[in-house]
DNA sequence: ATTATCATTTAGAACCATTCTAATTATTTC
DNA sequence: GAAATAATTAGAATGGTTCTAAATGATAAT
């Protein structure tokens, strides 16, 4: 009955997923087995979900979970640096447990996908701006706002509308 | 009975203020004196205000100005160009009508302050961007967070609490 | 095993910035 | 100055998130 491993072995999801339940247990919360979904949703998924789309993949296991699990947990997680919360006003906020660290995406405004940007872009460390500015810098946000290839594609044909963000 | 302008001869900001009626006329719309109002309110603040920020600027002139004013002129400059929306999920938006273009900001998030950086970060140019990834790219968020020197000094005395942002 | 303690989960209410609605008031045009 | 158009309004609605207080589940000590 001991659960398999969703992720192949040895790749980075699989380390990923061991960290952030480690980082759990050292926070003194246990990993439940609600808890351990919602990890493995937030790791499989390369669409940088919303809560909600979290949600959904932890209920497809656990029916009547509730949404505030999935919040409480996501704060534990942002307390514990394992997810990185990127904000939106106009929509729901999205989270990357991949890469939990500040760096660059791509955002469609049209389709609202939010990609990693696979170039790294020469920001200037933190501890530079740090210097320069006499804040304490702890982190940063550098997104990117377009319509990505498909939408672009996809336009050509509908008239283009736009989406919230 | 004319106006005099608020800003100083010449100003940025003066030529600024000219800038944004012109195009909230060309784009059809009265410049009302309320919306009037609420460009020098606007313009005048180096805080990035938020809605409500502007909104209690508007009315020491004009009490009893709504709300939905305020919002229904900060889109139609948003249309235009005329601000710069900076976003928040777990605060109220910020409006940056000085710089209305892209450009990095510091972000304090004890004191919630919004400062713009002198220093100009190395970002990749938008159509670099835009031929590296096939985005079509429209427009960069980068902010820096963390904490002001004077929430740094502050917080040498209290015990320093951090902001929702 | 039994109870006491503590953490987790829950449904639904509350919150808050923003948007919408439908009615009212100004302004412009003819 | 009547008709048409635009601006403004108060308040309701929205939607993502957080809070609340109760219920459930797990753990430990006896």
């Amino acid at each position: 009955m001991e659960s398999v491993s969703p992720f192949e072995r040895g790749s980075e999801l699989e380390s990923r997923l061991v960290e952030m339940k480690a980082a759990l247990r050292d926070k003194g919360v246990a990993v439940t087995r609600k808890r351990a979904k919602l990890l493995e949703v937030l790791l499989a998924s390369d669409r940088h979900p919303s809560a909600s789309e979290i949600h959904e993949g932890v209920c497809a296991a656990y029916p009547g979970t509730s949404l505030a699990t999935i919040y409480n947990t996501i704060e534990i997680l942002k307390e514990t640096g394992q997810v990185l919360e990127i904000e939106f006003s106009a929509s729901a906020n999205r989270y990357d447990g991949r890469i939990p660290v500040s760096h660059p995406h791509l955002v469609c405004l049209q389709c609202e996908k939010v990609e990693d940007m696979d170039y790294t872009a020469p920001h200037d460390p933190l501890d530079r701006v740090s210097q320069t500015t006499g804040y304490e810098i702890v982190r940063l946000r550098t997104d990117y706002y377009g319509t990505c290839p498909e939408c672009q594609e996809a336009s050509l044909l509908l008239s283009g509308e736009r989406g919230r963000l």
